[in-house]
DNA sequence: CTTGACTAGTACGATACCTGACTACATAGT
DNA sequence: ACTATGTAGTCAGGTATCGTACTAGTCAAG
């Protein structure tokens, strides 16, 4: 009478993330939320400006939902958002100083726990365990439409 | 430059729980949702009946979003609650007959889903990345107050 | 038996997320 | 050109989640 194993594993999976989500989120600096964050770390990564669908399907999100972090983090003016100049459609975002300056206070604050994180687990299971987290992702993303 | 280890893998894990919960909140019947179905699997894998408080902290939820969940399950008559008789202060929630059948309904819906995770990724690859995530899951558990 | 501290549950406000519907613009086909 | 289809972004409605604050009931200390 056992749950089969991919749903145990699903399970755990979503209790993590949101026992996760709730600790790094009392860390955060600035009123920054998770996904706002991520925004955040992923302009600091990779830099240069990009369209709000391509940070949502960056960040696996819908759309929507990314104007709503999108207008939040304009709202801090942690991000500006200006008219694409070549699709009267589109928009271009672009973090801010402000915006860098308060992604370097989240990672200060959130050091810690991940710290705390990789030495109490150990860094070769956080190794072994990507590659499996990243086949399941696959998974998941080649069953949306 | 690369974000830390521990970090990719919360990461991961959060962009799998979002996909992972999506594509099951499709295929649920009965406008079910993944946190009312686990209340209910809750209940026909241990069985009797429980406290609003205890289901909070064994699905590890606040006891304030476990009143919202209990409210929606109540109100599509799969849980029955009534007050406890030795503790004014508290309830107890119970499954009903029609929650049974609809946990029936969305276990064979998901099952294809389940099946399909399980085939394409491999048993044993969930097997091996369960006692990981259970000590992940401990380590944030923890970190709770 | 009264008071003070704790516990169970709910209410409220906020953020995130989804789906579906909508607007505005772009582009290909005729 | 026009039209039909597609794409970028927003909005509305709904659920889940949290934290905080509140009510109501319990219980122990005095």
């Amino acid at each position: 009478m056992a749950d089969p194993i991919a749903f145990r594993v699903m399970n755990e999976i979503g209790i993590i993330d949101q026992l996760g989500t709730t600790l790094f989120e009392r860390s955060l600096p600035h009123g920054l939320t998770v996904p706002q964050f991520i925004v955040l770390n992923h302009f600091v990564r990779l830099g240069g400006e990009r369209s709000p669908l391509e940070l949502a399907d960056a960040l696996q999100v819908t759309k929507a939902t990314m104007t709503s972090t999108l207008q939040r983090l304009e709202a801090k003016a942690f991000i500006a958002i200006t008219p694409d100049p070549t699709d009267g459609r589109a928009k271009r975002v672009a973090m801010t100083a402000l915006g860098s300056k308060a992604r370097g206070d989240a990672i200060k604050a959130i050091a810690e726990d991940l710290t705390a994180l990789e030495t109490e687990i150990g860094r070769a299971e956080f190794e072994v365990a990507l590659p499996f987290l990243l086949k399941l992702r696959t998974f998941f993303d080649r069953r949306r439409r």
